[in-house]
DNA sequence: AATTAGCAATCTAAACGTAAGAGTGCTAAC
DNA sequence: GTTAGCACTCTTACGTTTAGATTGCTAATT
């Protein structure tokens, strides 16, 4: 284990390396951190922590900076757990304050504030879309010609859409609607995807059988476009880390957009609330750059996952509050009435 | 006017430049393009062209680059109207294959297979919203104490929210129902913000008060978010080209990002249908790069502006025919009988 | 035994200089 | 008007030098 020293020394070199970006000297950690020992006492110190695998050198005659070894030594012992500044809780709650119709508008809303109060980039998974149970599907006539199809499950609506119909009147619209939640109400996205025969079924009888067909692809479509459903934002910030090049960004770029990868690597199978990835074997490639990630649930029903990705001398306490904070927004979004 | 061997010249390099995005030598131009003629013409003609404001020269010994001023030119007498090759039509039509509810969302579509099929970035704004009239507002009661609002508009659905209300029954959206569209129906969305105070007079006697200003509120909340409303898409494209710098990659950035002043660039007031901006002062800062607008109609009714933001050298060709077709393609989307 | 001061050694980053190559502009001839 | 030839200019790449930063080592000190 590492002496109590020697763990003060390791959190300086990576506090200020999380300060400045650039590598820190024995010097300035004498200065800034120890009144009481020679700055040859730290580069001994140093010395064998890079011996040890927690630092390194750029070159030898540059300070040392942490490995990813030492991030992670350093996000479990010594992540303080800072509250959140008020303006940030502002803005956060200022984002949520009015209500949502659809899934994605949260989502991209909280992916939004993430990104915004961390300065870093965010991601949002969804997760277990085909769990979701339609609770009701509604059919409102619009005018004589087109209708618009609601689509309420016990996550809240999750989409709505205009379609074609030759005819509507009001009688229509009460018999299809009958017969669309009949056959629809109650199942979950997934068993619908799987048992596509009963409809075919109901279809032989049916005058309606377009109408059901419209409402079976809005559902299919809306579980294959949520399947690696996938939101970014602040994609561009990456540009204005001190670190940058054309080239770390143009990397970066690439394993973001890559909506499978990326998902991949937020989502955490693990029963762990938050997880940190540093390093470049754990980024999917992303090179100087850590992920941050957690797990979204509402109500106790998992809902995705939540990444920040950013340098890896980001500000872990922040955006380990950011995110749990907007997880709990997430959950004050839909109490637990609203699911019965 | 230009010799017809000077448009020759000033075809080739401009050519060349888009090919190759480095400057182009005398030699060059006389190897591909000129058989009969020896590179020392070629260089008169260049120092001419140079001359007259045509061309410029990063230094004394590099080869020519073209001007704003050989750009326009370029524009307005070379620009091939190639018909865009199949399998670009075949993306932009799958883009646009199913029906859409919200004016976002076709807007956000267009932006995207607008960027997708040029390789550049693509910018749309959305104007005259509050000339906008409401047709229909509908209120779908969804659970006891929430329901729905679809406020449908001479251009489709704008808006649907779920709002939250003590008590919601059948005779409650009833009556509520024809007390909205009493109040709403027939109206501008411009006119609705300037006369609020009709609905004051309104609430008085109403039961409906909170219902009436949670509607208002949703159409002024619609009016303010759309009226500098600008949808980006594409923008890390700007990272591939092969002049990109980070320098100029930020700077992109922070001109494309601020909305308001990219929505002032992109909106041509004048009657023209394509417009095309070359040159730092026309850009709004972007240095290298060049704009193309156009003005997007839906049934001569003017929707708002897209606009393409490429490299100087970018295939203006291909621009113009993709913004093009994508108007054709919205148009198409919103047949006149919808309108009526 | 741990700490420290002092100093040589090492390496970077910036500044400078040089050389090769690219492309032009000019001139004289066609 | 066109061209070949060539001197001239400027960039770019590369090597060199220098100043500065920081370390690691050693010997002295606590």
């Amino acid at each position: 284990m590492l002496s109590s020293r020697k763990q003060r020394v390791l959190r300086a070199v990576v506090d200020e390396y999380i300060k400045q970006a650039t590598p820190v000297s024995s010097g300035e950690i004498t200065s800034k951190y120890f009144d009481d020992i020679s700055s040859a006492t730290i580069r001994s110190e140093l010395s064998a922590l890079e011996e040890m695998g927690y630092l390194s050198q750029p070159h030898t005659s540059a300070g040392r900076v942490p490995s990813p070894l030492a991030y992670k030594f350093y996000v479990e012992n010594f992540i303080p757990k800072m509250p959140l500044r008020k303006q940030d809780i502002a803005i956060i709650d200022a984002s949520f304050k009015n209500k949502f119709s659809q899934i994605e508008e949260i989502v991209q809303t909280a992916a939004r504030v993430i990104s915004d109060v961390t300065n870093y980039t965010s991601v949002i998974v969804l997760k277990n879309i085909n769990k979701v149970v339609i609770k009701e599907i509604k059919l409102v006539g619009l005018d004589s010609n087109s209708a618009l199809i609601i689509i309420i499950t016990d996550s809240g609506i999750i989409r709505d859409k205009v379609i074609t119909i030759n005819t509507v009147n009001d009688s229509f619209v009460r018999d299809a609607s009958l017969l669309i939640n009949k056959i629809f109400s109650g199942y979950s996205v997934g068993e619908l995807k799987n048992n596509t025969a009963q409809l075919r079924v109901e279809q032989e009888l049916s005058e309606f059988k377009g109408l059901l067909d419209d409402v079976m692809s809005i559902i299919l479509a809306y579980e294959e476009e949520c399947d690696h459903n996938v939101v970014t934002e602040g994609k561009t910030k990456v540009l204005n880390y001190p670190e940058a090049s054309l080239e770390s960004a143009k990397n970066f770029m690439s394993v973001i957009d890559d909506k499978k990868s990326i998902s991949d690597i937020i989502c955490n199978d693990g029963d762990i609330e938050f997880s940190i990835k540093i390093g470049k074997d754990e980024t999917g490639g992303i090179d100087k750059c850590a992920i941050v990630t957690a797990k979204y649930t509402i109500n106790g029903k998992q809902l995705g996952h939540a990444g920040v990705i950013g340098p890896e001398r980001m500000d872990y306490s922040k955006v380990i509050s950011v995110l749990s904070y907007v997880g709990e927004a997430l959950n004050a979004l839909m109490p637990s009435d609203e699911l019965s």
